[in-house]
DNA sequence: GGTACGGCCTCCCCTTGGGGGAAAGTAAAG
DNA sequence: CTTTACTTTCCCCCAAGGGGAGGCCGTACC
């Protein structure tokens, strides 16, 4: 099937699906003639594994070595665990780092009464030299 | 002083002390000789200021909003607060996006027993049509 | 006086993950 | 046959700088 249809059943954009298969993540058929790429149901189902690995928060070369996973009938558990377990760790951290931050923020705007006074405890503390 | 110095104080490294005069956010005056830039006092608090909210992840359009109103004594705090709120509901949003994701990668990781059989239900679960 | 070193300048390419759009070929429908 | 929709390649664009080349500038040292 053409770009436009493999991008629709994957859920992706047909600029994002060219993209995949530009830096060789799926590579499909060519019709010879057209040269139009050309999509088997089994690059739907990749391209559909990838979207669903993205929307997980997996990078590109993540996705390219779950993706590889994926393929490899003689991967083990244990690399496909190794690579989400060390995906949460970034998370969390990502979310030790926004928790702090919004706590910070919420405590400036707490302190400002939001009036129309020019001076403003949040520039202050901006201001603050550590 | 020169862009080193100034950079140094403000925490800052001098390819974006340079990049902030570049896109305008903070205009040294200039060396007319040497054509070096020359930082003030005044810039240097500046910088540093911008480096803060940078810090609490304001970006670049919105630290030019912030130091502006930081500069500006006709400034009111409302206009500050609304930012900062604005500001704390995208970290809310971004925390509630990256908890979900966490809960079900941990999920996904739990019903995976991380040994060397080549069955994986976090491929799985990959794998599987919405 | 020369020279070695470090700081500064501009300019250009690189990053992530695609988006937007132009120019041109192709397919399907009226 | 013409219009319209789809596809192709190609190029530029985003944020927020980082890395480095090639060329001035200034100073410390011999």
């Amino acid at each position: 099937m053409n770009i436009g249809k493999a991008a629709q059943k994957a859920g992706l954009s047909v600029k994002t699906v060219r993209y995949y298969a530009n830096i060789g993540m799926v590579s499909p058929q060519r019709n010879t003639q057209t040269s139009y790429r050309d999509y088997a149901d089994d690059d739907v189902a990749k391209l559909h594994f990838i979207g669903k690995a993205r929307r997980f928060n997996f990078n590109i070369e993540e996705c390219k070595e779950l993706l590889s996973l994926y393929e490899d009938k003689n991967r083990t558990r244990q690399e496909v665990k190794t690579l989400t377990l060390a995906k949460i760790a970034e998370i969390d951290s990502k979310l030790t780092e926004l928790t702090s931050l919004n706590d910070q923020l919420q405590l400036l705007a707490k302190g400002c009464k939001g009036n129309d006074r020019p001076d403003c405890p949040i520039l202050d503390a901006l201001s603050i030299k550590p």
